[in-house]
DNA sequence: ATAAATTAATGAGCATGCTCATGAATGAGC
DNA sequence: GCTCATTCATGAGCATGCTCATTAATTTAT
């Protein structure tokens, strides 16, 4: 009777065949259209052409993602993902100045999605949009699916705790997203050497920054 | 023989038939466009409905507009215009401190888009994408088809000009237009009674610009 | 093991934005 | 006025994102 035991323990929650096809399914989809997006772009990759590389049907990709915009979206969370987990690995620049903090965040972001330029670019903004399912600023209103400002959250309030900034609310958060905005913005645009006049901008406006910060631009 | 003096001495360019049905077509087509953006949005809005509602074929909208994305930009850039030409005739305006003509300037634009706020929300984040037509901040690049920032040009030359401000570049414009940006976003997003958190968050900021400016925040 | 119930896969089909070959209206040349 | 060239209007038709009723696979109950 080799062992029906229930089907282990109920340890995990991926055990039955269903299950497991269904992860399988998944999984193909995301890799034929990660590697399309990244040869031919966001726009340029039909739905039609991600189904016949993953070899499944065309309706099936959407019993997975609801959108196409979906689909990408799910990139884009996985990199936030990532970089969270980095910041968390480096013990050192947990301690550093805010602005450090913040030049370390943004230039690892701006070298970690370059080889996807448009592909990333294409998503960004496509997050922008209003009607969107994540929308930056509405921090208050919405469910912040957007972990990149959970994040961006937490870090502000360090700096708060260890009495670097005063109590900024939301507004901090505000700022840096916007802030962040800009920078990708100018990134996407950006055609010199390596991106430097990119990273130019991110050094100057960060010193800004700080020179706000430090003059007491905060309590207006 | 009605005097046929070879079509009213060249002084219009519009004179013959053709050019009159051509231009009779093209206000049908704004007409009804307007009225069903206004009436359901951009996105529910469909090129059929319009081209229904215009009295014209399927395929006549495209000899006018290459998108329908041109056709809604075409009312975004007629709202610029007006802007332009209001602060052009505010003459009180044109002498007061930089601040208050931006607070001015962007209080204006939000109140005069009001009624139309899906509408214009969608074509604004349009225009934001980066192979869009025109995009904020590609100042030297592209060709500067957003009269929105020609004219902030403008305005901050002849800030400077007076000394009010130091030289200030192109940066001036881009922060600016990426403050701008900000501010709609975050209008979009506001449900307060007569927008009046954006209103709010605008004078502070501007208060907080005019702190920066003072404290020689420009010269970084 | 078999039947019934659940859930995933399928692909025909829809609406939409847009294209393009064809036809109709208008202009120029005689 | 008539002819022919130009320009505009037309609508069938295409590709795409997405839906949904149907079919097939898997699980549960007996």
């Amino acid at each position: 009777m080799k062992r029906t035991q229930k089907r282990a323990t109920a340890a995990r929650p991926r055990a039955g065949k269903r299950d497991q096809n269904k992860e399988k399914t998944k999984q193909k989809i995301l890799a034929a259209a990660l590697r399309l997006f990244r040869e031919k772009g966001l726009e340029a990759t039909t739905t039609r052409e991600i189904c016949r590389k993953a070899g499944i049907a065309e309706g099936t990709l959407f019993n997975y993602f609801k959108t196409k915009e979906d689909l990408a979206l799910f990139f884009f969370e996985k990199e936030t993902d990532n970089l969270v987990e980095w910041f968390h690995s480096e013990t050192r620049l947990q301690k550093a100045p805010l602005p450090e903090q913040l030049f370390a965040i943004i230039n690892r972001q701006l070298e970690y999605i370059a080889p996807y330029e448009d592909f990333i670019g294409a998503i960004f903004f496509q997050s922008l949009k209003t009607h969107s399912k994540l929308s930056p600023l509405s921090l208050q209103s919405q469910e912040l699916r957007l972990r990149y400002l959970k994040f961006i959250s937490e870090v502000l309030a360090a700096a708060e705790e260890r009495k670097e900034i005063p109590n900024v609310g939301d507004l901090g958060v505000y700022g840096v997203g916007l802030f962040y905005i800009g920078i990708v913005m100018h990134w996407l645009h950006d055609s010199s050497q390596g991106k430097q006049r990119t990273l130019a901008l991110l050094d100057r406006s960060l010193k800004l920054g700080t020179q706000v910060l430090r003059k007491g631009g905060w309590d207006w």
